[in-house]
DNA sequence: ATATGATTTAACCAGATGGTTAAAGATATA
DNA sequence: TATATCTTTAACCATCTGGTTAAATCATAT
């Protein structure tokens, strides 16, 4: 067999579809322009994967997955509360800075079938409970603000997210259709949001 | 003419377009489906609103139109920053509530049509620089921290509409699918961004 | 050399979709 | 009653879309 062919091939598949989903999402996407894109026919996209909803679930379980990285290791290490949510908003804020389209899909597809995002979270084996104990031990601690966890993990995903996925909206209203200042802008979300959420949480 | 008439049918094609839009976005939208859920044919939807295109057009319009608003008149008032602040995320909070997909639809819709997005924008004569202006007084008389007012705003947005615009993720990893005890998180955000927000930027 | 899998070509299909049309009813107004 | 508008019905069309198929070609490992 020509396993390095088929990887290739099914490499480009797999590229070429995560450039469209991204762009258009499932309904907007159409596997002739997913074909064009990977340089490849019709034809051959289905011999490497059956139906339009096949690829689509393993481009969005593969994107989705990226968009958790493994945060647990740091978060329960033995850092001060102000590093590790510094370093976490630093990473997490550098991941989309890498990959600026996976909020706005993400958001777009979370909504249209539940069923199949539960499937996907649930594969993921996420657990977010340890790192609310976490939170709730340095409350009792002194160390930061009383809250409820969630509402600070809530607020950190959503300063981090937001901006990316209301790009071209943020962009015309705040800054003029000026594309390099948003993008600088943008750059420096990663000390502006730690600024924020350690101003307002942490106890001196 | 039997304006009423004429007015009760445009009104419930409206009234349809936007339940459906809202739900599954232009793309995801059907025509045929919008005239069931107004309860008339196809024929009479064409007759009023003559394509899907122009349709959608007037749904996002207005419904843009309603996520921004006026803010101006309490943000520029002589109230103390502190309430300023504090009114504009309660009303903003409360206007989601009443319109719970709002956030994932705008944000669904404003990476499609980029173009159509500027022309709905520049319509509706948003000018956030008197905000921003007013932002920067505020930090020179040490009422409240040095920042971009960019940055501020942005941050307000972002955890007024995140919680919303990713409910249903949010709601399975955090929630663990319990929709009674999210609904009921959310409403306690007007309290609790509001307190994050003021913890953060407040000089006392 | 041949068998196997990868790839292309090109035609095809069924169903959905946006949109049109014509004719007939219904309704209100003048 | 006559007129104009609103509404339905139902058939129709062109196009697009996801998906299939069969035959031919290409590449490569044995």
């Amino acid at each position: 067999m020509s396993d390095k062919k088929k990887d290739n091939t099914e490499e480009k598949i797999l590229n070429a579809a995560q450039t469209v989903f991204i762009k258009k999402g499932m309904d907007g996407s159409r596997m002739q322009e997913i074909a064009d894109q990977a340089g490849i026919n019709k034809a051959l996209l289905h011999y490497y994967f059956r139906t339009k909803q096949k690829l689509f679930e393993a481009i969005f379980a593969k994107v989705f997955k990226q968009t958790f990285p493994n945060i647990g290791k740091f978060m329960l290490s033995e850092m001060p509360i102000e590093e590790k949510l510094g370093t976490f908003i630093e990473k997490y804020i550098s991941l989309i800075l890498r990959n600026p389209f996976y909020p706005s899909f993400i958001l777009k597809e979370i909504s249209r079938d539940p069923e199949f995002l539960a499937t996907v979270i649930k594969s993921q084996g996420v657990n977010p409970n340890e790192i609310f104990e976490m939170f709730e031990k340095e409350m009792e601690a002194g160390n930061i603000r009383r809250m409820d966890p969630r509402d600070l993990m809530i607020n950190i995903l959503a300063m981090s997210v937001f901006p990316f996925a209301a790009k071209p909206l943020i962009n015309i209203m705040f800054f003029g259709n000026d594309k390099k200042a948003y993008n600088s802008f943008l750059k420096k979300r990663k000390d502006t949001v730690k600024e924020f959420v350690l101003n307002s949480i942490l106890i001196k």
